[in-house]
RNA sequence: UCCCCGAUAGCUCAAUGGUAGAGCGAGCGGCUGUUAACCGCUAGGUUCUAGGUUCGAGUCCUAGUCGGGGAGCCA
């Protein structure tokens, strides 16, 4: 007996096989005929398939007509094509095995819609609706488009530090990593003793692989890492979470140019997979989430990014005539209006942001000659805003130091990453893409929380 | 962290300070291949928690908890 998926079993040339397929019900429907309509998903895709299930079968009565959402069942059968509409295919049931009950009373998955926030708090059980289900092939097909791309381009996947003990990577606050007993920590002169700590220094959660990139690409050339990264900030939006997933990009003898070309290609071939794979998941996305996710994707699959230096960002949002809540001023960071207004307003389309003010971004962005510029770059899409922040690195030691200085950090504890500008040092730049913001942007989910498994926020780490 | 909003049946919501309801879901029954199936009946409630005002509180007040949206931080 062939064991089929449930995509397997819905494509025409599976009729007159005859197979066996395991999965969960997600809705019977009894005929006035005397037989039932099953509807059974196995995850291989967004629809289902139809079994159907006659009076004849042995457990007709006795399990058959009782079975509900979430039951898991084995069906063996004949792959037939479906004489009415709505399916190609349907499965001739010639034995139904049900493996699991689920007793509609108390399983909270109903055959209707749900709200995303109801579902959030049955995580556990979330991946068996439509939209979560969708949610995680697009992922999927992301997270491969990732390696595809960067595979065939000759890039080296390389897996950077979870726990790090740089204190100061710049992006913000830090979990922290300990063995101490938080009760009765050891103590000297006072203040806790990290000496006798694991690590024997103080330990954090990464935000960031890139420091540690950098090191790989001013050796092998071309590198990404992909992974888990977490920001101890108490943000609570739509857009942030406390542990997401990153790529990280990295290339010696790029400049900025080239790293803007890289992420506009990289996020293109995102899109064109994710169409070409998933396009039942994505009509779904576009029929009950977002009317416009796939002629927005298609769109930018076309058009060339905006490249928009932020001197004449804030030229254009001055002379815009819009109202904003908070006024444009070169020196000031671009707020939330701002960036929407350029990427959903003024161009409709993605729009890199590049050359910022210095004092406005990290040490390690390369200065450019007019001294008060640095050399990065945002990507921003409408709806979700800034999806990648990148730049070219600073590969002269000097100036490198002073900026170090500048933003009162310590040169001597960053000695590594400064060894890298003291030997063979070159020019080099990168970029780091948020997965969720991208899985959000494609799907049109709009809170970052239904597009991770279990999503982690201030005050939420259940499941 | 700040601002705003909310919490009532399993879910989504309604209820002028005066007997807590509907739709969906579930159970049972009906129905010539259904597909958000359809029709009928039935069951289902500590109105988030603790105080307070009132003859009387789901409704008003205070505090708290949890959730949502927006802002900041950023991916």
């Amino acid at each position: 007996m062939e064991k089929l998926t449930v995509a397997q079993a819905r494509q025409v040339e599976s009729v007159g096989k005859q197979v066996q397929l395991r999965g969960w019900v997600r809705t019977r429907r009894d005929s006035k005929g005397g037989f039932s309509f099953l509807e059974l998903n196995d995850g291989s895709s967004f629809g289902n398939i139809q079994v159907i299930a006659e009076a004849v079968l042995p457990n007709y009565e006795s399990e058959i007509k009782h079975l509900t959402a979430g039951c898991s069942i084995s069906v063996t059968g004949e792959v037939r094509q479906s004489p009415a509409k709505g399916q190609a295919t349907e499965l001739q049931a010639k034995e139904i095995a049900v493996i699991g009950r689920a007793d509609a009373e108390t399983y909270p998955l109903q055959k209707k819609q749900h709200s995303f926030e109801f579902l959030r708090t049955i995580a556990h059980l979330r991946p068996r609706t439509n939209t979560f289900g969708a949610v995680t092939r697009v992922r999927n097909s992301v997270s491969r488009s990732i390696h595809d791309f960067f595979q065939e381009q000759g890039f080296l996947y390389i897996n950077t530090p979870i726990i790090t003990s740089s204190d100061c990577e710049g992006a913000g606050q830090m979990f922290r990593v300990t063995t101490l007993d938080p009760a009765n920590p050891p103590r000297k002169e006072g203040a806790v003793d990290y000496e006798q700590d694991f690590f024997a220094k103080p330990t954090y959660l990464t935000v960031s692989g890139q420091l540690e990139g950098e090191v790989f690409a001013s050796a092998l050339g071309k590198i990404y890492t992909f992974g888990p990264t977490f920001r101890a900030e108490n943000s609570n939006t739509t857009r942030h979470l406390a542990e997401f997933w990153m790529v990280e990009p990295e290339m010696a003898f790029f400049d900025l140019n080239d790293n803007m070309d890289l992420a506009e290609a990289f996020l293109k071939r995102i899109f064109t997979d994710v169409l070409s794979r998933c396009p039942e998941d994505m009509q779904f996305f576009k029929e009950r989430i977002d009317a416009t996710v796939i002629e927005t994707l298609e769109n930018i699959i076309k058009s060339q990014f905006v490249r928009l230096p932020y001197t004449e960002a804030v030229d254009i949002l001055q002379k815009s005539g819009q109202k904003f809540e908070f006024p444009v001023a070169w020196g000031n960071d671009l707020q939330a209006e701002h960036e929407r207004y350029l990427a959903e307003q003024k161009f409709k389309c993605p729009v890199i942001l590049h050359d910022y003010p210095a004092t406005l971004k990290p040490f390690y962005m390369r200065l450019n000659d007019d001294g008060k510029t640095v050399r990065a770059m945002d990507v921003l899409v409408p709806r979700v805003g800034e999806i990648i922040g990148g730049s070219q690195r600073e590969e002269r030691l000097d100036i490198l130091e002073q900026r170090m200085r500048l933003q009162k950090l310590e040169p001597a504890s960053y000695w590594w990453y400064l060894d890298l500008r003291r030997y063979g040092t070159v020019p080099h730049a990168g970029f780091g893409l948020g997965l969720e913001r991208t899985v959000q942007f494609i799907t049109g989910m709009t809170n970052i929380r239904d597009v991770i498994a279990f999503p982690r926020t201030p005050g939420s780490a259940e499941f």
